[in-house]
DNA sequence: TCCGAATATGAAAACGGTTTCAAAAACCTG
DNA sequence: CAGGTTTTTGAAACCGTTTTCATATTCGGA
């Protein structure tokens, strides 16, 4: 193993020029370039990362919160996420919370021990004021997930206008007992979205049903244990609206097991637009997530707070959902398509 | 920013004591040990990890490759792998190859840099002697993928006896004419189930027809193209082997968009027992894969040879597979559950 | 009581780079 | 050609730990 020493000694130079011409630093002349550039050929040398984010106080390494992988839509954050790292020659270091406010706090240390530049949580388990001390250390930015209270760059979507536009497309197909199906109880993401369901609800006079509310929905198994306490229900809903296609296909999919037919007995929306809406028979009616954009600005953001090293700022960055209309919600044959 | 230097200070102690201390070294009185934890605690220190990885030579950090994270079976592969280093205190650097030989190869150089301690492979994209001379400078062990020239310990799935146990379940309900569907044509994973699969057939006397093989199907609009392509054919197959429940399912789904039933007209078998397996109508009969133990003695191996320091011995660690029959072989109504 | 072993502590070296600072050489400019 | 600027190079400091080595103290057994 090769160090800068031994390029310089070969090299006939010293570490400070062998240096210079590793970073792309000016002023080495093109002959002890090349110089430089055989021995460290000849040697195979390639320079050793903790020496240099010791001195330089920067690991090009960030660490991505998300709940759990296996969810599709975090599946999908960390790989588009990935390659926008990858582009920036940055590294991704994936924390998985597991929705533990504990195990949070825990990989948080990673910004205090040094060893990321940064941390983007897609996922919030602690109250923002639990997590603020730690921007001591290094930036922080929100992507998705989202909290009121927090001071720093958020790279969030408009999920009030989803919930409002899902709402509404059932509104308009004639629904009036909507049942709603959201994610985790803490999650700001979920409590936008029921803002904008319920503001469709009040436009068209009707009023928040606790009865047709379930929280904690995450899974398929949620979704079929949801379809039964629907129908248990001395007026059970028409509709549902629910906060991801998982869930959807879970009631769908019970539904249809029990002989109630999609969309004509019960409608459904989901919510991602994952692969899953096109499998289902019906397909899924959705709402799709611009999560690729999403990640790329975050992470753009995030390395533009690495370096201006300002990172008590709040800034929002939000982008739009698009309602995708498919079978679990209309009969008309061509939107099956 | 506290260092070690300004506890030993205010302990009044030197840094080698404190350093003691913090890793938990003997020979430390008890008396000196609080004052040092009482100096830790005031100035809310925490060491820092790059002195401590370029001190050390090693970083707690492992690369794991995988193709992409979207598909399922690696979603699950990087969400098992990662609580496995999360429990021995190790973080996973997410090293997506999309397929590439030449991102692989960049990839690569963070076990030459020492930004990792090993590099574990779920995906192969080079030729072995390409990746060999990376044992020099640390650990590689691979993951499901594998390599009959690799001098490396593998932690792999009896892929030979999946293809085989599928096949055969298909045989006994009596097809004769059963197509193939085959992942990325360079993986050993793939060639394995196929050597299953023409075992099984050949223990029947059938001979492999090329023309129901279809090679490189990954997604699930890679299923919908098949099933077209076997439409077409003069003697369409009556059952087909996939090596992904998202092919299976799209095989499924455009089956019967074209009104072909499942498991009448057309039975697949798929791979990976995924979510959707349960969620499609009918249910699909998959094989199932141990991926969490896997994972697990992955991570242990490579943390063992870690420690060891002896790379280059190869070692087969395999676990079986187990066939799960459902809706989409079968029409009994009970396995339909 | 004496001596070797075990315990306890610190000074200094080492890990492998980057950055600072100083100085030498080359290049302008009037 | 004097004097200033730009280009080129290297010595040494520095980043913050762990490790090595030396030394001092305490302990246990003969």
């Amino acid at each position: 193993m090769s160090t800068i020493e031994d390029v310089a000694k070969l090299a006939g130079l010293s570490r400070t020029t062998v240096s210079r011409v590793i970073n792309n630093h000016p002023y080495v002349s093109e002959e002890k370039r090349k110089l430089v550039m055989e021995a460290m050929e000849r040697l195979g040398y390639v320079p050793n990362s903790s020496a240099r984010s010791l001195r330089s106080q920067k690991t090009e390494l960030i660490a991505l919160f998300v709940p759990r992988i296996m969810n599709p839509f975090f599946s999908q954050l960390v790989e588009s996420m990935e390659i926008a790292a990858a582009e920036h020659n940055y590294q991704l270091i994936i924390c998985q919370t597991r929705y533990s406010s504990e195990k949070e706090l825990n990989y948080m240390n990673l910004l205090k021990t040094k060893q990321v530049d940064g941390v983007i949580l897609a996922s919030i388990q602690n109250d923002w004021e639990v997590l603020e001390p730690f921007l001591d250390y290094g930036p922080i930015v929100l992507c998705n997930e989202f909290d009121e209270q927090a001071n720093v760059p958020s790279v969030m979507l408009d999920q009030v206008h989803g919930g409002y536009i899902a709402t509404k497309h059932l509104l308009e197909q004639g629904h009036r007992r909507i049942a709603y199906c959201r994610g985790s109880t803490r999650s700001n993401v979920a409590n936008h979205r029921e803002i904008g369901f319920r503001k469709a609800l009040s436009e068209y006079g009707i009023v928040f049903d606790e009865q047709y509310a379930f929280r904690d929905t995450l899974h398929s198994e949620d979704g079929r244990r949801v379809f039964h306490r629907m129908l248990s229900l001395s007026e059970p809903p028409t509709a549902v609206f629910t906060g991801s296609d998982e869930v959807a296909a879970g009631i769908i999919s019970e539904a249809k097991k029990h002989g109630c037919k999609v969309p004509d007995h019960l409608a459904v929306v989901g919510f991602d637009n994952q692969a899953i809406t096109q499998l289902m028979e019906p397909t899924i009616t959705t709402v799709h997530q611009p999560v690729e954009k999403m990640a790329q600005k975050a992470l753009e953001v995030m390395i533009e707070k690495i370096h201006s090293r300002t990172y008590r700022q709040r800034e929002i960055y939000k982008f739009p959902l698009k309602l995708i209309i498919r079978g679990s919600t209309v009969t008309n044959k061509l939107a099956k398509l």
